[in-house]
DNA sequence: CGGATTGTTGAGGATACTCAAGTTAGGTGG
DNA sequence: CCACCTAACTTGAGTATCCTCAACAATCCG
């Protein structure tokens, strides 16, 4: 399961930039690497929240059941991102499941590490805060679309924001380069998969996006753009 | 605008029971004391964020605006509570605008002082990361009941977090001793006035609640707590 | 090649919104 | 203290949006 890890990958993530080498090799030292085939938790919801994580390389997506087995997607986790770090939210316990939808690489700390790193460490303390600040700011856009914005308006902006956070620049438009089912969608954008397919459909005809089993290709996110912000009629 | 600050008061406020009063001392002396008339805003959304406050007494709410006007309730704000703190989300300016709904008092430091006060303080940091990481679990926990819920559900749960965290316990029921409005209900459930208006009315023919212009009173939590989980068949 | 997962599309209907008209409560000023 | 005015609320009717149900098609994987 552990592997040595590379500090030169690890250099590139924002959340240890600042640190000389000293602390690197410190923090470091009591993380050990995992491997995650695609289909398989990191951890799930309601288990004790006994290691914090780094996703190094991969894709995962963070998930939440509610007591009916209604699921929502909470959002997608990409490489350099922190999660698990429930210590942080003052949880004994994980309040969602992260399950890799590729194969990806993880760096697993002891929860008990945490406060002990946060005290050396007072950058990624900063750092873990603005973490969670900026996944504040992004649940209360998602709480504002799904409170004042009709379906066809959220699925673009659920687009969107996948292409901004996870999407991959190329010349026909942003890929997203990992699995992304219809249902995923729906469950990001509160709707159901069978309204996502319509909608994506009629996208598709209109030459905005160009979709496939779990594939996302978004053609033209400006036209996008305006359809979220309902300054265009919207295609359905 | 500024008065003295009187230091037993302050220390029933969780954020700094564990301070030394030399700590506290240092910490209110950067401090002044505000007082905010009913309907009057502490600050507005998009407004440089250039001081974070503390609640000593009263009450506020904190909206937020879309591009259309269109309005949502983010929270209300209750006596002890850190808000305005846009520097932990590494923004200049406020994104919302909390406005106090009854008189009310605060304390504000200026921004500049954010940093500083953390580094020396770290029972602070930790403090508002997690002030920051239960707001989180607040927005997850009503984007899932926006996503998988019908209204009647919604404003259940809408009503208990009234209760739970600004309500008062009295012979009758919870209390909410303070000016809401339907309207502020429906934007907080994520629907219309009109809509609240039909399911209270129901709820208070039923005897579980007790209405009134900007009146709340909840007489049977219970019952409204089966209503929001699905396990009775709702009234509407 | 066959089974399973994912996605498409249609029809019908329920939920909750919009529009509309009125009522009640509370504050204000004469 | 009463009359008035406004803001908050109530309630009804009609309807749009989007969900549910259903059947089928396509794609992937072993």
């Amino acid at each position: 399961m552990s592997t040595t890890i590379d500090r030169s990958v690890v250099r590139t993530i924002p959340l240890f930039e600042r640190m000389t080498d000293a602390e690197l090799d410190d923090v470091l030292s009591q993380a050990a690497s995992r491997r995650h085939q695609a289909g398989t938790a990191v951890f799930e919801q309601g288990q004790s929240a006994d290691h914090f994580f780094v996703l190094l390389h991969g894709r995962l997506r963070v998930t939440q059941v509610t007591a009916e087995g209604q699921q929502m997607v909470v959002r997608m986790v990409n490489p350099g991102d922190l999660f698990g770090i429930a210590r942080a939210l003052r949880r004994p316990d994980y309040p969602g499941t992260s399950t890799a939808v590729v194969e990806s690489i993880t760096l697993a700390w002891p929860m008990t590490a945490w406060d002990g790193m946060l005290e050396q460490h007072p950058a990624l303390a900063v750092n873990a805060m603005q973490t969670v600040g900026a996944r504040l700011q992004d649940a209360h856009a998602r709480m504002r679309e799904l409170s004042t914005e009709e379906v066809e308006r959220r699925v673009a902006h659920t687009v969107l924001r996948l292409a901004n956070q996870s999407g991959k620049k190329e010349a026909a438009g942003i890929r997203i380069d990992f699995p992304v089912s219809k249902q995923d969608i729906a469950e990001m954008a509160g709707t159901t998969l069978h309204t996502v397919s319509r909608i994506l459909s009629a996208w598709e005809d209109a030459g905005l996006v160009e979709g496939g089993r779990q594939k996302l290709l978004i053609r033209d996110p400006h036209q996008l753009v305006l359809i979220g912000d309902g300054h265009v009629p919207g295609l359905l």
